[in-house]
RNA sequence: GCAUCUGUAGUCUAGUGGUAGGACUGCAGCUUCCCAAGCUGCAAACCCGGGUUCGAAUCCCGGCAGUUGCACCA
């Protein structure tokens, strides 16, 4: 019997619990959509909601705009994405396997071939005698395949357009304005959060590799002579963080290299403060998350992994059960994208930075929503013969924070309970009522989603007005004044204080 | 995309060329009980489209979706 996979097991509870399910289901879905319920919306909302206040709010110079989902084609063209991300394939004739024409040009004949038309590719397959690297069969005509969904715009389809593979690019072709807004004024950063679209060739593994996803987004403006000029970098100078260097791939790595941001910017491990920052930012937010620190690091991308646009992409990835996982992209894009747009669209990008025009550098985290949610669900999840699995989300990310029962329906206890889950919410909880059926199922319920407190009423709550707080992580009760609850609930929520210090576990 | 295996209520599953049973979940009621699985009742399914056949969920073909391997992958 084999064992079934840990992300099978989180992706049934996703979709019987409403957290995630696969888009178009009744028609059968679509391979790579999926769509979001009640609880995986709460939980999206609060992983944006924490990169928001963490990388936007907490900072001065960085701003959040919301751009279009639709772009023209002349963006792309511009912007590098037409070209590489429309790669030409060719496909044998004989045995159907698919290979990507100017590598298996450069393969078999060492003729650069990227970026060729596809005449040309089709001229050299034949010139070369170029044949299947499989079966030696004959191939056929190679075809473009884009990464990048296609639409027309208009009544009569007179402008393509493309949907966005990358949130990035509304904030470079708006950067003049955005510069003025910022008053001209380096560094300064700008976030966005939205729907990102990509065609890949073969969708997998659940949330991890999907065709439209959340990204979030900052591109952040700096000027390269001072890129070690960091405005907060006093305050990331002593973290430490996990890091897989260049060397360390070559050499063949077992576990990362634990490093503070100070020394590996001395070692020249990480680039300059730019990147440094984003690193140890990313790092406390995913163990605020829940994820352990010991289960990323930070990998310095080889030279042929980075995206086209990247001068060095120093990547956040998990170990996940299906392996390891990018979850974050950290690019180094330089001044590209500005100088590229500037140069298409004939608008200046420049800015005047102690009596130099200079073209700002960028520094770009590019955060998956969806992967760090599916990293979350995978770090949380428990199965520790409790008789049911439950998440342990810390109250940050759990969808609902606290469960309220009656014990009983009777008596007016459930009126009781009622009401103090309607203060709970006036209170600012996100509290779930719940009435049916006995009391550990409910709490059964409530593990399963990983609500981290189940406040139970009982007859003592009716005559001393207190009630049972259930800790979900060690099944233990404590009791607790109903005029004490907000603030108890709020120190153990942040986690501010421990569980027995508000009373002694009830046996 | 290629190959492979797979597709029965919300979930897990039984099943035969004559249109489906079970368990759990859910809902209602009983019970009044602090860790799901006490009792009664209800609701709920053969992925989609063709074909073969008197008749198909069962056989065949195609599609869709998923698994695994390969390829691809910001």
């Amino acid at each position: 019997m084999t064992e079934e996979r840990l992300m099978d097991k989180i992706i049934e509870v996703c979709t019987r619990r409403g957290f995630i399910s696969p888009a178009a289901e009744i028609y059968g879905g679509v391979g790579g959509f999926y769509e979001y319920g009640p609880l995986g919306t709460l939980m999206m909302q609060k992983i944006i909601d924490l990169w928001r206040q963490i990388f936007v709010l907490d900072d001065d110079r960085v701003y959040e705009i919301s751009g279009s989902v639709l772009l023209p084609e002349s963006v792309f063209q511009a912007s590098g994405h037409l070209e590489s991300f429309d790669d030409p394939l060719v496909q044998c004739k004989n045995c159907k396997s698919m290979f990507r024409a100017d590598d298996i040009i450069l393969d078999e004949s060492s003729i650069k071939a990227e970026g060729l038309p596809l005449e040309e590719l089709d001229k050299i397959i034949a010139d070369n005698n170029i044949k299947c690297q499989k079966c030696q069969g004959n191939l056929d005509k190679a075809k473009q395949f884009n990464l990048m969904f296609k639409a027309q715009v208009g009544s009569t389809g007179g402008t393509t357009a493309y949907l966005r593979p990358e949130t990035a690019q509304n904030i470079f072709i708006n950067f003049k304005r955005l510069a003025g807004f910022m008053r001209n004024k380096l560094p300064f950063g700008i976030a966005q959060v939205g729907s990102s679209f990509r065609n890949e060739i073969s969708p997998r593994n659940f949330l991890l590799r999907v065709r439209e996803f959340q990204q979030m987004e900052i591109e952040m403006f700096y000027d390269p002579a001072k890129e070690n000029e960091h405005e907060h970098y006093e305050e990331i100078r002593d973290l430490k963080i996990n890091l897989v260097t260049r060397e360390m791939q070559e050499k063949g790595w077992t576990k990362p290299l634990k490093i503070s941001i100070e020394e590996g910017l001395e070692k020249k491990l990480i680039p300059n403060q730019y990147m440094a920052f984003l690193m140890a930012m990313e790092t406390e937010m995913l163990k605020v998350l829940g994820v352990p620190e010991d289960v990323f690091w930070f990998r310095h991308m080889q030279d042929h992994e980075a995206p086209h646009y990247s001068a060095g992409n120093y990547d956040l990835e998990a170990d996940l059960s299906i392996g390891h996982m990018e979850i974050i992209g950290n690019a180094l894009r330089t001044d590209y994208d500005l100088q590229k747009h500037a140069k298409a669209s004939g608008t200046s990008y420049e800015i005047v930075v102690d009596d130099k025009k200079i073209v700002p550098h960028v520094a770009e985290p590019s955060l998956g929503v969806g992967r760090i949610l599916y990293t979350i669900l995978e770090k949380c999840y428990q199965d520790d013969g409790r008789g049911w699995t439950w998440f342990k989300f810390p109250s940050t990310i759990a969808p609902l924070e606290i469960a309220v029962f009656p014990l009983m329906k009777k008596d007016g206890l459930a009126e009781f309970a009622y009401d103090l889950h309607q203060d709970l919410k006036d209170a600012g909880y996100l509290s779930f009522y719940d009435v049916s059926g006995k009391i550990g199922k409910r709490y059964a319920r409530a593990d399963e989603i990983g609500i981290p407190y189940c406040i139970t009423v009982d007859y003592d709550s009716l005559k001393e007005g207190s009630v049972t707080v259930r800790d979900r992580d060690t099944i233990k009760q404590i009791r607790v004044p109903v005029e004490d609850l907000e603030v108890v609930i709020g120190e153990l929520s942040e986690g501010e204080a421990e569980f027995e210090e508000f009373g002694g576990i009830i046996s």
